[in-house]
DNA sequence: TTGTAAGCGTTATCAG
DNA sequence: CTGATAACGCTTACAA
């Protein structure tokens, strides 16, 4: 015995007696309303519990209030803070979020951009750090607008939210220069194609001329794994890219008894709650990654509604929480 | 210089002279049509790189091939692990995601759930841990179906997947009582209002009868804070319901120097990559997270094509890791 | 096997 | 300030 359907904007222009445009123009609260139609309109919604079709509301205006996230994997903190933040804005200005998770995969990248070409969303936010050239042309070709999130832009002229890597990664290596010499200290990173790790080591060669790069890939394993290297070269600390392969660095010198942070100090980058819990408790770089989502979303925001924007290259203020793993 | 609009079906029947029908039917793979004439529709449909919209689709099919995802939190791994699964076999099935992130909280729910009827979307995967009263009789009202991924149902009649917490908190339980006694062993979780922790209680207390229960939140501080209290009331072992909260735990114990496990002995529930990136790693509960969320995304694509279904309450299997910190 | 045409629920452009 | 009415791009009987 339930309703036989929704009801349309149809019903309730019949039920207040007005016309579908009346009751379109109080519903989008555009265009002048005599005080006492709006009340009669809003009323028979509230009876009706009338709710707008967004899909033909979207065929008529071509606008979906729809954005497209694409996030290369939701089991990483860093990228689940990020959304956690574009959710947030989103929702403060009714964008529904339409998710595509990418797996670091061109052809499902592809795939999802296509998806959400034909979904017609209002804009991009783009989560990667493993950008191909080809997902980026593709990015860089689509109809509306698209923000990196915590990604850097190839030609780092694309919109987009980061912090200072140059700066953080210097300073992170300064910090390891206190008790270290260059030759002692090495980056581990991801290097992926994307501009970022490129960032992370031009600030680390800056502090470290000398120093090291390490390879890795963003998980625990990877870390862990590649550990016994560094102890095999003399590495005494080390700057990791994300906070998983950090944990994997730091167990493994736990597991071999190697003193953290008197003989080996690690500092991560991303400050994912992660860092909290391990004993000793990983230094870190700190990120505004909520923020950075935030920030993301509501650039975008004034990017689909063509407002002016300053500076689409945004960056946000970083800090150190120095915990157990250093001197 | 750019293509003026996104080419329409019509552009596409023009070009390969047939009518709109034929290439909507090629487009859907549906009715009957010539070899040759399929052949020319999908040429013109390459040359133009024509894209369905899906608005228009959805509007005439009133099918929007567009899941609804509703979940709490995605910084929670366990729930990030859900949404991997459902995310993947939404894209096996051609759905598209629309993700919701409600924050436990009840109007952000209700909102998030009202936002995804507007939308139309063909089907809902619910998640959550602190499902209120209110919210289940919004989802229970649904006129399109409803999954529950890794959550119960109150009334445990509605389509869910997942494991069997009585069994595996009754095996958690007697796992401690090898080496301890029932008034030495308590269960930590998180109440909230949902049927799930009753089901955890449940099993709990067949192994443990005796046994003692403290509430906390899902987060590593409510655990750490809890810690002393469990001290306090000689508890020498917990079985916690969230992995953060058992490292919470775990970590008072490490930073108050009691033995772990030889003093205090903790197993978890969750499984999620945390449990074993800390030392001592935690003995857990192994739950198919990824799998729970794909077999509930599954079903729901047999929900919403109005397959039959066998049985919609669907149980998965679980396993047991005893890492370091049982006995 | 293919084409015609009537919707699907809105918005938006004109008149009034 | 309000009302007709033509799109929006596609699906789907119904004809042919």
């Amino acid at each position: 015995m339930s309703e036989n359907k929704q009801p349309t904007i149809y019903d309730v222009s019949e039920r207040a007696g007005v016309s579908l445009a009346t009751v379109s123009r109080v519903v989008n609260n555009n265009g002048k309303v005599k005080e006492e139609t709006r009340r009669k309109v809003l009323k028979a919604i509230k009876e009706l519990n009338y709710r707008p079709n967004a899909m033909a509301k979207g065929l008529a205006s071509s606008k979906t209030t729809m954005v497209g996230m694409m996030v290369p994997d939701l089991t990483d903190l860093y990228f689940a803070e990020l959304a956690q933040g574009i959710d947030a804005v989103a929702k403060i200005y009714n964008y529904s979020v339409s998710l595509s998770v990418s797996d670091n995969n061109p052809t499902a990248g592809k795939e999802a951009f296509e998806t959400l070409m034909s979904q017609h969303v209002d804009g991009i936010v783009y989560i990667g750090n493993q950008t191909s050239q080809e997902m980026f042309d593709l990015l860089k070709s689509s109809p509306v607008p698209v923000v990196f999130a915590g990604s850097v832009a190839q030609d780092g002229k694309l919109p987009s939210v980061n912090i200072d890597y140059v700066q953080a990664f210097q300073q992170a290596g300064n910090i390891l220069k206190q008790h270290l010499s260059d030759t002692q200290i090495a980056l581990v990173d991801n290097p992926g194609e994307s501009g970022l790790s490129a960032l992370r080591q031009q600030g680390f060669l800056k502090a470290v001329s000398k120093g090291k790069i390490y390879e890795s890939e963003d998980d625990y394993r990877s870390g862990y794994n590649l550990a016994h290297h560094l102890l095999e070269d003399g590495i005494k600390g080390v700057i990791v890219g994300e906070d998983e392969p950090a944990i994997g660095i730091l167990n493994y010198m736990l597991d071999n008894h190697v003193q953290v942070p008197n003989d080996f100090q690690i500092i991560s980058s991303n400050d994912t709650k992660l860092v909290k819990m391990t004993r000793p408790a990983v230094s870190s770089v700190t990120q505004p990654k909520f923020d950075i989502g935030a920030v993301s979303m509501r650039l975008l925001t004034k990017l689909m509604s063509g407002d002016p924007v300053d500076d689409p290259t945004v960056i946000l203020p970083h800090e150190f929480v120095l915990k157990d793993t250093t001197l």
